[in-house]
DNA sequence: GTCTATATCTCGATAGAC
DNA sequence: GTCTATCGAGATATAGAC
């Protein structure tokens, strides 16, 4: 339990390390060894936990991908109206990504690299379960387009994203943002509303 | 005239071999070596083209944002109605992605990249000059939600480039095509509407 | 598991002939 | 302007002591 312990936390190090360097200097920006110092840990233990180099890359975007679903999903009660599920989950998503901002600008960092063509599609398809069932059942409820899903939720997706672009290019103060959100919010709803 | 020619098609020779490789390799997945062979020149031509690797990044992001500033500027005729001229834009936009997929790609990629920062605030403004005049013309018009032109310019963005990735993420016919474009305009068009 | 030391390799960039 | 040849830096990954 205690060795356990030890080996998680260098995990963890390593990994938190990673993506702060990635985030602000590419992947191709930052040494193994730059990422060994930030993280406190020496090259050779680095190889130890992780193989390849990209072996790191692909863990640090499974483990992030995880960590949003398991927040998002915990964010949803089940007692809850369709309509109020909908709107905590855009709510919580944007502000997940406010307050985590390196770990959902590297999703995206990653998505536009080569890296991602190497995660599986089942992969792809089990990360975004609990955003498909629940448009899936706004379809059948009526209170989203009759659209394919995919491509609702890629819609929805890239709505996110642009908002978060434009909530972390420039400085606002809480009141304005909030604003800005329930903005996006009624554009998103006028957009897929049928 | 003639060597000012030769000149320029080395130069388009190792630019169109940047694009292809980086889209595909990443920008660190690609060594200069291989955009010069790509290219039919000899490394020490790239050298003499682009001083360093982040000259040829960027100037290859430069070239491609004029070349699609020029292409949607030059589908709106000045009779045209506002609407039309919105519609006219959008349409065409998503074509050229379509249409120039690695390009589109690669704006996204360097977009995401470090090499972003490295393009000053007045480049970015007026390499937007051309959707700004038209949003702010709609805004006044009151075609368009009355909000902060950046914040439409943002999301209307990152809607293209949701459309470009669910279209280009399948084989879509003609027809299913044409119509997730149209579905799209709709919904861009029902989100941005007071 | 963790460290130090280092092998091996590749890349970016330069020098200099043509 | 274009090429060939090459240098030097710095990268990933390994070996082996502890």
């Amino acid at each position: 339990m205690i060795s356990q312990s030890n080996h998680q936390d260098k995990r963890k190090d390593i990994l938190s390390a990673a993506l702060k360097l990635f985030v602000e200097f590419g992947f191709h920006g930052t040494p193994t060894s730059k990422i060994a110092a930030e993280a406190g840990v020496a090259n050779g233990t680095l190889f130890h936990y992780y193989k390849v180099k990209d072996d790191l890359v692909i863990a640090l975007y499974n483990d992030i991908k995880n960590e949003l679903n398991r927040y998002i999903t915990s964010k949803t009660s089940c007692g809850d109206s369709l309509e109020t599920k909908v709107k905590t989950m855009f709510i919580h998503f944007i502000y997940w990504a406010l307050d985590n901002r390196e770990k959902f600008y590297y999703i995206h960092q990653f998505h536009l690299s080569p890296h991602f063509s190497k995660i599986s599609p089942e992969t792809i398809h089990e990360q975004s379960l609990c955003h498909i069932g629940l448009i899936t059942e706004g379809i059948r409820a009526k209170l989203l387009k009759p659209l394919p899903v995919e491509f609702l939720l890629t819609i929805i997706g890239s709505h996110v994203f642009g908002i978060y672009q434009y909530l972390t290019k420039t400085q606002f103060s809480e009141k304005e943002q909030k604003k800005v959100i329930n903005d996006s919010y009624e554009m998103l709803w006028c957009m897929m509303k049928p």
